[in-house]
RNA sequence: CCGGGCGUGGCGGAAAGGCAGACGCUACGGACUUAAAAUCCGUUGACCGCAAGGUCGUGUGGGUUCGAUUCCCACCGCCCGGACCA
């Protein structure tokens, strides 16, 4: 009987399903057994369907979760749809379907892939973030964020009604702008600077202006922002889906422009997000992404007087030991004091230049990076430090958004304002020294040393001179130490269809409040005209029904409320999708605190690295609120992530000529010559090592000439090859459909293949070529432990010859290695050497086969079930104990010693494994082939390393 | 320009300071077949040698060590991310 993947993997996945062989057990069932979440992320159902990357990740979890379902854990493993979103509603409209419709059948197709994959999830726990039962406590967590603030005094989220208390009680106080901050006169409190007198007490504010200072800090908050408008898309976007100032979907061209958005206050967190990261077993290179994301920097705030003006220039530096090396200022062109500061004589210029900056796009901003531009003011500052007079620029290299908007210009020790000063012939004074050698005199020294020309400061270590100066600025009340966060709050509405509706209502003068917990979820209006509007007016402004708010809520009832037109982005769902997971169709609670306590954290996270900051930063903001507010156990969601690598594209192979071809490799290739295929005319090329015949994908043109109506290669032409892997695209048509491959050789053997291919993090080609290695090893086990037509085998009681027994016991410790630690290649290959020896059996001994079928249970399921069932034994395989292996087996009583001589391999000994150091050199020393090596020369060195090698030192 | 990672046969990759190239693919030789495909067995880093054996070899140059693909320094190349962030 053969292998049949088809019928064998058809069988077990209905068999898996119809007995719930996967099902995560609720913690009240589970009794003692230990826990382990293992968490893909989950797809975003797109029409294209399943690619050869999805299922990567999905496999290594997969493997996983077997894994620790033999070790005797209770798994969860889950799978869901992130089916909200932009490409939904894209598609949607330009097939003219409802995103309703699309996205139904996008979940279907892509189930239906995945099941085909006998992927081993709990399927009764599948979720959908477009199902109201779902996106109801979605909306319920985003009621959290707008009925909490950031609580200064304990670094953490509050209920809104403990903020209204810590202003009764007069803890914190209201600043003119409407911020609140700790009372300076609070016992205990360090006092902040600024003008004390000019706070102001809770008690002083009307009704309205209370509401407007609570709504100032709630969580989730409203606001006039810059934001980036795409009109290709109708939608604002958040900085994240902003890449080199094109929309991250579509690249459409965006533009700055104000506009009163939702915001969510994740700056408060910025500290807690960074220190955070230090407890997670996550990749270094991950961890250092959100750090650079995050953007702490810490300096300080100086204030600058204006000479003849009653303002201040305030600027953040992360040098303030260089205050005595600012020659002159620059402020953004959209700052606010700009207009005011201008003199008479540079007006003109100034607007001029203000008018040609905010027609400038990011990316035309960010390609002049070098070429410093900007335009005096005719105004001047005053140095705080020494009373200098300082010219007051504008120019765009200083960003609105970060820190002020506004810069002292110390170009001795900073690049750009070094670039700057030298093109409009500014002064240049410098204050830092190294502490060896000179500066360059063009260039900035940007490196820290010791100050000189700096007054007080003069002989300080930078670090030191930057206390010093925080401190005197502070004492003059000109200054305080400050940090600064790259980070800024997310921007958290879009005017678009396909997302969750806020649980939100307006009234006519623009206050909002919250419909009540009860009312939810805010179900998302059937319209047939979904599509965005082309103006900033979301497409939900056209539900006209749905747009008017009635009420059983006392409070609400009596005015005129609309509902919010705005939606969610697509990170909504995906922020606290894993909580549901456990506890999928809980209608009274977004997750159980029983279930929560016992599931949390998840214990493996593998997804895609492009998920480094935009999902993962959410995602932990999100649960660090929900921590806060007593809903969750812990203060991380995943404790150890993994970045699965791309798979790219199949090599190709590029031909270039050799003269002025830049992209040239070692030629390798000969007889290259022009060939009709299938696809048409192309270049072929002769491998010399391998003799093998290389088709080029692509070719230069001047390459080839026409001749009548063929194409020939260029007489003379010289050629060289550069052999290349691209990521998959339909645009390259490089991509790989996992159907067919599953349809030719299996589920099985398909997942062998995904992961023998290398390491998980690695990026590594697809070879179609390399799948019938995998192919061959599954048919190897399959004729070593069930025969084919060419070999019987026998199974019999007896025990297990004992060099393969020594064997078996090394292949147990390394494939449950390998899998604890996902290096999945090593463990196949450990599996394949161990096949490779039975298949020197004729007579399998009943133990040794059964072992074996285990060990590759997690790799090959389907097939181990089968095999499983072939050895007699009840199904399923699924919850069988993992064999435990003997370490008194791992070493051989005999163990081949290599000798070297000054390093050099020139002999392997057989010694016994337990003889002893004196014993092994006298060996050595007798082998007829280490004679010659030491004969004559005297030995320096004995080196013994127990049980791996000898070296001596000669001369 | 800054940050992170990587560099090993014809290819994918093994080797957590200790036998470089596990395992798989390819290629070559053989078996089976009328033949091909599939399958099975053997060989397969380079060079010298009939062989025994020897020499070289993990991007380049240096260092630490009895011993370095592995650790350190510099350089070259590739990949990923960020980038006027004060």
């Amino acid at each position: 009987m053969a292998y049949n993947p088809t019928s064998i993997e058809k069988k077990w996945q209905a068999y898996w399903q119809a007995n719930k062989t996967f099902r995560a057990l609720d913690p009240a069932e589970a009794g003692d057994k230990p826990k382990k979440y293992i968490l893909d992320m989950f797809p975003y159902p797109s029409g294209a369907g399943l690619h050869v990357g999805h299922p990567e990740g999905y496999t290594a979890t997969d493997i996983v979760s077997r894994y620790y379902r033999h070790q005797g854990f209770n798994v969860l493993h889950t799978m869901g749809w992130d089916a909200f979103g932009l490409p939904a509603e894209q598609y949607a409209v330009k097939t003219n379907t409802h995103p309703r419709v699309t996205t139904e059948a996008n979940i279907q197709n892509f189930r239906k892939q995945i099941q085909m994959l006998g992927l081993s999830y709990d399927w009764d726990r599948e979720i959908d973030t477009t199902d109201p039962k779902y996106y109801r406590w979605t909306q319920w967590i985003f009621l959290q964020l707008y009925n909490s603030y950031f609580d200064p005094f304990d670094n953490q989220a509050k209920p809104i009604g403990h903020l209204v208390a810590e202003l009764e009680n007069e803890n914190l106080v209201v600043a003119p702008d409407g911020s609140v901050h700790i009372n300076p006169v609070h016992e205990g409190m360090e006092a902040i600077s600024g003008d004390v007198n000019t706070f102001r007490k809770w008690a002083s504010f009307d009704a309205a202006e209370q509401r407007g200072i609570l709504d100032g800090q709630r969580l989730a908050y409203t606001d006039e922002v810059a934001v980036n408008w795409c009109s290709g898309l109708g939608t604002v976007l958040a900085n994240e889906e902003v890449i080199d100032g094109k929309s991250e979907v579509g690249g459409y061209p965006i533009e700055r422009r104000p506009m009163r958005q939702w915001m969510l206050r994740i700056t408060a967190y910025s500290d807690r997000l960074l220190a955070d990261l230090d407890t997670l077993d996550w990749p270094d290179s991950l961890k250092e992404m959100q750090r650079n994301w995050i953007g702490r920097s810490v300096g300080a705030e100086v204030d600058f007087e204006i000479e003849g003006s009653e303002d201040e220039i305030r600027v953040f530096t992360t040098r303030p030991d260089t205050l005595f090396g600012a020659t002159y200022m620059v402020l953004a062109p959209e700052h606010e004091l700009v207009t005011q500061i201008t003199t008479f004589d540079q007006k003109v210029a100034v607007e001029t230049y203000r008018a040609a900056s905010k027609n400038k796009s990011e990316r035309d901003r960010m390609q002049d990076a070098k070429d410093k531009t900007g335009v005096f003011t005719g105004a001047y500052a005053i140095n705080p430090v020494n009373d200098e007079k300082l010219p007051i620029w504008i120019a765009d290299y200083v960003l609105m958004g970060y820190g002020t908007g506004a810069i002292m210009a110390v170009p001795a020790h900073d690049e750009r304002d070094w670039a700057f000063a030298q093109k409009f012939n500014l002064s240049i004074k410098q204050v830092v020294q190294p502490v060896q050698g000179h500066v360059s005199s063009h260039t900035a020294f940007t490196e820290t040393g010791i100050a000189i020309n700096s007054n007080f400061l003069d002989g300080m270590p930078t670090e030191k001179a930057k206390s010093e100066m925080i401190d005197y600025l502070e004492a003059e009340n000109a200054g305080h130490k400050s940090i600064n966060y790259k980070l800024r709050d997310w921007l958290f509405s879009r005017q678009r269809y396909w997302g969750e509706p806020f649980p939100i209502v307006l009234d006519n003068v623009g206050n909002h409040f919250a419909v009540g917990e009860d009312e939810l979820p805010v179900t998302l209006p059937q319209i047939e005209d979904f599509k965005p509007t082309g103006t900033p007016e979301p497409p939900l402004s056209k539900a006209t029904d749905w747009l008017k708010y009635q009420t059983n809520n006392s409070q609400l009832a009596s005015r005129n409320l609309t509902r919010e037109t705005n939606t969610m982005p697509q990170w909504a769902g995906s922020c606290w999708y894993y909580l549901r997971y456990i506890d999928p169709n809980n209608a009274n609670a977004m997750v159980d605190q029983t279930k929560e306590k016992y599931w949390m954290p998840v214990d493996l996270y593998v997804g895609g690295v492009e998920h480094a900051v935009l999902h993962l930063l959410y995602a932990r903001f999100w649960h660090k609120v929900l921590f806060d507010l007593r809903y969750v156990s812990t203060i991380e969601p995943f404790q150890r992530l993994v970045n699965q690598g791309l798979i790219l594209g199949e090599t190709e192979f590029h031909f270039f000529e050799i003269p002025g071809g830049k992209a040239i490799s070692a030629t390798e290739f000969t007889n290259i010559s022009e060939e009709a295929t299938d696809q048409g005319l192309k270049l072929a090329g002769i491998h010399k090592q391998t003799g093998q015949k290389h088709f080029a994908t692509r070719v230069i043109e001047q390459l080839v000439e026409k001749k009548g109506d063929r194409y020939v290669l260029k007489a003379n032409a010289e050629i060289a090859v550069d052999a290349r892997s691209f990521k998959m695209s339909k645009s390259r048509g490089n991509v790989v459909n996992p159907d067919d491959i599953v349809k030719d050789y299996g589920a099985d053997c398909f997942r062998l293949y995904e992961m023998y291919m290398g390491p998980l993090e690695a990026q590594k080609p697809w070879n179609t070529r390399d799948i019938v290695g995998m192919w061959r090893f599954l048919n190897g086990v399959w004729r070593n432990i069930v025969g084919d037509e060419d070999k019987t085998v026998t199974l019999s009681d007896d025990p297990i010859p004992e060099a393969i027994d020594r064997q078996l016991h090394r292949t147990i410790k390394k494939v449950g290695e390998d899998i604890e630690s996902l290096r999945f290649n090593t463990a196949i290959a450990e599996l394949i050497k161990l096949n490779n020896e039975l298949g020197k059996l004729t007579t399998i001994p009943r133990y040794l086969a059964e072992t074996f079928v285990i060990l590759l249970s997690p790799l090959a399921p389907h097939m181990a079930e089968e095999l499983w069932a072939h050895l007699g034994k009840p199904p399923s395989i699924q919850h069988v104990a993992w064999p435990k292996y003997d370490a008194s087996k791992l070493v051989d009583a005999q163990i081949e010693l290599p000798v070297q001589i000054n390093g050099k391999l020139r002999d392997k000994l057989i010694i016994d494994a337990d003889a002893d150091e004196a014993t092994i050199f006298q060996q050595v020393e007798s082998a007829e082939k280490i004679k010659p090596w030491i004969e004559g020369k005297t030995i320096r060195k004995r080196v013994y390393v127990s049980k791996k090698m000898v070296n001596y030192v000669v001369s």
